[in-house]
DNA sequence: TCTGAAAACTAACAGTGTTAGTATATTGTA
DNA sequence: TACAATATACTAACACTGTTAGTTTTCAGA
């Protein structure tokens, strides 16, 4: 029909939106066709197939994810940049919650790409916890911890998990981050023995 | 044809193995239909719709995680008691993968039964740190951050998160589980100060 | 102006969960 | 033992999904 010059960033573009508006849940390939006013089909003329759309979506979030963290410890130092870290993540994975599930699910074997991709998140930590005095590998396992101590917090707020007590979320959440900071200043000690 | 007395305990089982075995992405109710020798509308019989289904999975799933962690902690004390509760959720995450999928893709909201059933994984949780003194406020949110750990850890390890730094996955892992007891005992200082 | 590529189309395939309506086998009761 | 009711299975179909093949149309560069 009427061709419109779609181009490969429109459609990522759209999809991105379609997604945070109707939920990863409610995605296809036709509603999103429908939105930009052509058929499913002639998507494929952008894309290889619906993983690599997702891919790149994946791409948009991580790097969003990145810059809410590197703006949020900036200029900060030690366990004042690390909670503001936590404090960025956090709202990232409330605020945008389809965004961050697309994070969580991408696959990050078997691609390259993403497997790249992952050390934007990384970064981001590393950087927070520069100022400790801390060896590389003490570094990158308590990376991993923040890393899971973020992420399994909010993948369960979000879920719901945490409305069996009465005790306020927050508190819990400031309360996981002070034992981070606990560790790290534990291990600095330890470095330094 | 030639009925078999199929119930609905049958199906659930046979949802369980072809889940565990063919990984909860293959899984479909025309292809367990089949293994059980009926079709698939013929399931609709036995239970109200895949959702349904799928929950009755996941209470399977929970009772096993309690099972395992129960037996985990039985007879010990404090840290040891929580050391060997991380050890027994982590197996279990490592060895039954799908299955511990599904229960994190239980929805946990709109949902009593499944809400309830969350407490079951919570009781091996709280047993552990039963030895601690704690009030609580604080044994509800020391709670959310132990499982927000586990669970953080080991889905990001088993999406493969963890292959960015060449360090030892499972000493990341008791190192967190160690800074977990540690702001469990700094929290028993606080609760006695 | 012609050619070739890019961008759209239609039609179809194989797969999904699900529902309606129908037949049959088993079970409980008169 | 015969009959009615229930449970279990069936077939056929619907509306949806991602995806491919083949075709037309539009646009841009030589």
């Amino acid at each position: 029909m009427a061709r419109q010059g779609l181009t490969r960033g429109d459609i990522i573009a759209a999809a991105i939106k379609m997604i945070e508006s109707e939920g990863l849940h409610n995605f296809s390939l036709r509603e999103l066709a429908s939105r930009l006013h052509i058929k499913a089909a002639s998507l494929y003329n952008h894309i290889r197939n619906m993983d690599e759309l997702y891919t790149e979506v994946g791409f948009y979030a991580i790097s969003e994810l990145k810059k809410a963290q590197l703006g949020a410890i900036a200029g900060k130092r030690r366990g004042e940049a690390v909670e503001a870290l936590a404090d960025a993540y956090h709202r990232f994975g409330k605020e945008r919650p389809e965004i961050y599930k697309v994070i969580l699910s991408l696959p990050m074997v078997k691609n390259d790409a993403i497997h790249r991709a992952g050390f934007d998140i990384v970064e981001p930590i590393m950087a927070a916890m520069a100022d400790y005095h801390l060896t590389g590998a003490q570094m990158m396992h308590l990376q991993r911890i923040f890393r899971s101590i973020l992420h399994g917090f909010i993948s369960q707020e979000e879920a719901g998990c945490f409305r069996q007590y009465p005790v306020d979320v927050g508190d819990s959440y400031r309360m996981a981050v002070r034992g981070f900071i606990l560790l790290l200043e534990n291990s600095e000690k330890e470095a330094h023995a």
